[in-house]
DNA sequence: GAGTGGTCTAGACCACGAA
DNA sequence: TCGTGGTCTAGACCACTCT
């Protein structure tokens, strides 16, 4: 269709290869990054070495400066170098003990998850772990939610949610939606949730858990805290999830 | 000092704020991310919402467009948006559960472990998990490794390592440096970690394990299984760590 | 003072989506 | 065809580090 354009296109361009012609082509910056990239899988750049300076980049890949920063910040970003203003850019090291972790509750248990039951809603006086959490006074009040999520017909997990009680709060179990109150509670009194926290132990299931579960004393349970926080770090909400059975796997990747 | 090349700062610079008196100011583009990270915080953008265009904010805030670009590079970068070419840039869903996890086993103990210590060294025909787990055939051999951490004398972490075998590894145990072996052989066999998962599970200690930490039968264990894959998306290395005692805890944060 | 990265300007062309 | 985001250019000034 438009050949007569790519030979135009060239004609116009000075020396570097920025014609797209029908087929795509990666952007500038983009090979520049992939170049860097390959450079330290096979170890000729190593952890700790200065990268070549943003203006020796330009002129040595016949880059415009900018497109050579966008993809040095691009390997900024995901850890492959770090830069001190002024002295120039280093690779990182490449002992990236830093994961990405997904984790839902609502998703953990295969595909889908098929119901979840409130089993208890209380205001309730915190004791010392709950205060301490919601950097709560203990003459405050806080809403404890008990739920359960079903899955294959058994309970595979065990949920507290402590949440501070503030007047007016729907505490009644049949105003509530079953599966969404701590959040309808959090977007009514406009809390925003700005960061969490996760927290992952092992423990043994015993009495009430054990019942709860169906399970025999002694079985292993993985345990994980959640504490969300607004923007001030104040934390908003603290649960605590028990998962039981052979779908307890959590998973997190490190992309290098 | 330099109260004159203030002011002649100010005359030079068309209508923004662009000048960089005695004391330091946020770049023009941190200012707009803060604008609009506030802006979702209290709910005036909400997910879904369209970000109006680059060349409205680039008007509506005096900044020149690729301010505005880098501002909203970094709030896509960071999970608040999301664009989609030619049509503009949306708010993204704020479920994040996304978290990240530093995980390293030397570092977990605290502040630092105090010993590791290597209590096999060998070269077995690996089982059908193992094969699994590294894709191998069972005819191959692997390295299996037993190291074990310690932190105030006692044995908080048990970890079993395999790797491929290879003609001319050294397995002997004299010959490797005991706390980074795994590391080592992977140096050497260039074999290049590109990337890692993790998966966390929780135990109950038994026999074998029980022994290793002196503990009780039935006592909860952490598992945490890691694998390392080359650029190809090989298994290169695969270990499983048995966590116990108190300073158990992984921890994992989502940043918004 | 020279070199570096960090930020910014005022233009430009492209691919894409929608009307 | 028009508006959008994606990419790029060829300059510029700043703060910082090192010598």
């Amino acid at each position: 269709m438009n050949f007569a354009l790519v030979d135009e296109q060239t004609m116009k361009i000075p020396i570097n290869s920025r014609q797209k012609s029908t087929f795509k082509i990666l952007p500038d910056y983009q090979k520049l990054v992939d170049t860097i990239k390959a450079k330290i899988a096979i170890g000729e750049l190593k952890p700790g070495d200065s990268i070549r300076s943003e203006n020796f980049l330009s002129a040595e890949f016949d880059l415009n400066r900018l497109s050579v920063k966008k993809a040095l910040a691009l390997l900024e970003n995901e850890g492959y170098i770090f830069s001190i203003s002024g002295k120039g850019k280093y690779v990182g090291q490449n002992n990236s003990n830093h994961y990405e972790l997904f984790f839902d509750e609502l998703l953990i248990l295969g595909e889908k998850y098929e119901e979840v039951k409130i089993i208890e809603v209380n205001v309730i006086r915190p004791n010392h772990e709950v205060c301490e959490h919601l950097k709560l006074q203990n003459n405050k009040f806080v809403v404890r939610i008990k739920r359960v999520y079903l899955n294959e017909n058994r309970i595979k997990i065990f949920e507290i949610t402590y949440v501070p009680y503030y007047r007016g709060m729907p505490v009644v179990e049949r105003e509530i939606n079953y599966s969404e109150f701590p959040e309808k509670v959090m977007a009514k009194k406009k809390m925003n949730t700005i960061s969490k926290k996760l927290s992952i132990k092992a423990g043994v299931a015993k009495g009430a858990l054990s019942k709860i579960f169906e399970i025999e004393d002694g079985e292993a349970v993985l345990i994980v805290e959640q504490k969300k926080f607004d923007e001030n770090n104040n934390p908003l909400i603290w649960t605590r999830l028990f998962f039981y059975g052979e779908v307890n796997g959590l998973s997190a990747v490190a992309s290098f």
